[in-house]
DNA sequence: TATTGTTATACTCTATAACTATA
DNA sequence: TATAGTTATAGAGTATAACAATA
């Protein structure tokens, strides 16, 4: 069974279908905002990433971090830190672990004596082969939770263009 | 932020011909992983619901107690904690807060002198009926920048089971 | 013994500001 | 002046542990 089978025509929801833990609890007008539902499920995720993830104590940041430098090597922190979405200080700090568990190399920019070029080292690249492992085994673990229908649909939603 | 930062970028571009800032980066196997979409754009919620409910001074985190307790008027710390998922340690932090600006009552419990009967005051009646044009302000905005389609499949699709 | 609420600590993430060294 | 990176601080959120009062 790919989706859901008892929900049935739109009722006046109160606690009905929704009962996440709180025996019989109502969500109250919170069944209205999305951002209350998107929120539950991020939480999940970052849950079981970080619990699938602990062989290696990588988190979800450090994570896209690697991803990125991996698919965009020699470009700048700011570069980086804007495609992601992450503060430049936080970046500057996440970087220096990750520089000290060498997975990560700054190197001197020839243009800019400001910049610096980020690269995975040959240690970095091997940490990302076992990484994306258990990244994968967590992604099949979202796409069961959610049904494959939905997660491959969400994927496209969010991702896609308007 | 702008909506390209938070679906932008979905496919791997090269940066021909762009400027060395963040906008030419490729997702790498980021753009595999529906956490990573889900995250951008939860965070978009936070910003522009805290951005939106800025003349209340609330957050998301407080509002959805609120909710919850008005909902669920008389319920214990313990039963709103497990419902929303917050901790009863940051719970009851967070209601010393909500008790301080008088919009939450403590009141005893006949049944049992160890929990706290939550309920909203007149005034948090009041200030919650504000809070809530405002948060609802906030969703339309939030539909706006999905898509009404979008929103409402989301909705329906992250509000049931699981 | 277990549970409710409380205080305390530690760590992550976010948001700033201030600083340096370059440009 | 502006930018890239760094350091520092403050606040929210999360995860613990320990405690008092009560069950």
């Amino acid at each position: 069974m790919t989706s859901r089978s008892i929900r049935g025509a739109a009722k006046p929801r109160t606690q009905r279908g929704t009962k996440p833990r709180g025996n019989g609890l109502a969500l109250g007008q919170l069944d209205r905002h999305l951002g209350y539902f998107l929120r539950r499920l991020q939480l999940w995720v970052f849950q079981d990433f970080i619990e699938t993830l602990k062989p290696m104590k990588v988190r979800p940041a450090q994570y896209s971090v690697l991803l990125v430098v991996e698919a965009n090597p020699g470009r700048s922190q700011q570069a980086v830190g804007d495609m992601l979405g992450i503060e430049r200080a936080r970046l500057a700090r996440m970087l220096h672990e990750l520089e000290r568990r060498k997975w990560i190399g700054r190197h001197a920019n020839g243009h800019d004596a400001r910049s610096h070029s980020l690269r995975l080292t040959a240690e970095g690249d091997r940490a990302l082969s076992k990484i994306k492992r258990l990244a994968g085994r967590h992604e099949v673990k979202l796409r069961k939770h959610l049904g494959a229908g939905r997660h491959k649909q969400l994927l496209d939603w969010l991702r896609g263009p308007p």
